[in-house]
DNA sequence: CTCCTTTTGTGAAGATTATAACATACGCTG
DNA sequence: CAGCGTATGTTATAATCTTCACAAAAGGAG
């Protein structure tokens, strides 16, 4: 690989395309084609190309990719070709759902505990995820390699519970809650937020068509 | 407004703008600038100002803005001066989860109802929110002027629930399902894809820095 | 072994988006 | 009411990302 900044709209669509060649894969498809990649995945074959591209020669000449060599060499740029552990703070509605989200899983995220702070949750299990006081985030953080934190707590309680987990030595965080969260530069952040994206939605319907 | 094309990134962070001011607003702020606003949204004053510049002059040289003024004209811009129709399908650990987000309620989201499949689940209430049985969504969205779905179901029901959205004349869909999906070119469709977001994450992690 | 079809990999062109820079306008002070 | 400081709105410049177009390479047919 060629040492030069992947746009972020790369990495995201690398994501997509590993998703649809695991399905190709488990219908037994041999090989395909920027073309066919691109058709599965709402996209043209030139992008495809080019994101590939970035990280080496994956295809043959006049005859395409084949499948599952692809989707390892994706999955290893993606980083998910080992496991990550995982913990989510906040053992409310949002994080008892995260806890269970098959996709994780599936993608070599481990989610090892919940952390609340409410007295009434802490020591049950949303299904086999054990909830934690937050107050033992930190060691559990330390002892366990845990590498990336994701925020299901109230906005106000955000910042905070993120300068923990910085502090803890974690390395990505992401975050639900609707406020801007600061972090150092060696920590990577992404958020998620439901109503930007509702109001996203909500723009091109008044507007645009 | 110049009929142009805005940048989807401008939508999203007028969305972002708008949740700042009104933190400013409950402040007791009146004016602020767009180097306050950049610092507030980890943003530089100048991407400020040209989001605005493509709806409108809204500011005061030598001044700034007017805190609430100009959150009442991008609330306007976003579409949300007045409230939206939503139904979520699938009342599952997704489903029943945003159905309580008080994010929804707040910028004028109003969740009527979820629909599911499982006998279990039909007829009791996720809080407030009543579960229906799958077969009865497009009557509800013709009777109750629903205008955005959200998809909440497993992957591979996705593609047919969307359908019968679309059918019955949902204009905008928010979609959790990974999987790719379509929709005739009058229909908004967002993906929130969780495993993508924790790749690019993973994807920083070992390869940027 | 040569020709022909196919599909990749890529350099160049085009389009879009972000940053920078500055002239313009406003309000305040004296 | 004139001059000064400040922050906007906008034009110009730069950076980034996408699309296009085609040469290069592979495999298969004759
Ligand atoms: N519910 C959703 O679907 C949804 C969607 C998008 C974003 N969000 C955001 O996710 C966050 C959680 O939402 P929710 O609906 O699950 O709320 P919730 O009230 O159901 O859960 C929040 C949990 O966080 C715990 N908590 C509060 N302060 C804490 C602290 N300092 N340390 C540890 N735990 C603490 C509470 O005890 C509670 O269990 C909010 O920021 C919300 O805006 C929620
Ligand atoms: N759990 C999460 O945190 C999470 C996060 C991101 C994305 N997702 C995605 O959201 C979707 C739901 O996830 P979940 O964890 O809530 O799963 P879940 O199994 O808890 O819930 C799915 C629900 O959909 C219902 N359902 C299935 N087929 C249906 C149909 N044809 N019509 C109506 N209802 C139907 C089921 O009865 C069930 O209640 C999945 O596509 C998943 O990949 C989940």
């Amino acid at each position: 690989m060629k040492s030069q900044k992947i746009p972020e709209a790369t990495i995201i669509r690398l994501s997509v395309y590993s998703r649809y060649l695991k399905q190709l894969e488990k219908n037994g498809l041999i090989t395909v084609s920027s073309g066919t990649i691109a058709e599965g995945v709402d996209g043209s074959p030139a992008q495809v190309r080019k994101d590939l591209a970035y990280f080496g020669e994956f295809g043959t000449r006049g005859v395409g990719y084949n499948v599952s060599d692809l989707n390892r060499y994706i999955t290893k740029i993606l980083g998910i070709d080992n496991k990550w552990n995982v913990i989510i703070v906040g053992a409310g509605n949002l994080g008892s759902a995260l806890s269970q989200y098959k996709g994780f899983d599936e993608r070599g995220f481990n989610v090892l505990a919940l952390f609340d702070n409410d007295p009434e949750i802490v020591g049950k299990k949303a299904g086999k995820i054990p909830v934690f006081s937050a107050p033992r985030m930190t060691s559990f953080i330390k002892e366990n390699n845990v590498e990336i934190g994701i925020i299901a707590v109230p906005a106000p309680f955000a910042q905070d519970i993120v300068d923990e987990m910085v502090g803890a030595g974690i390395k990505a965080i992401l975050n639900f809650a609707p406020r801007v969260i600061s972090v150092p530069d060696y920590v990577e952040l992404r958020n998620v937020d439901l109503a930007v994206n509702m109001e996203v939605l909500t723009f091109n319907m008044t507007f645009q068509k």
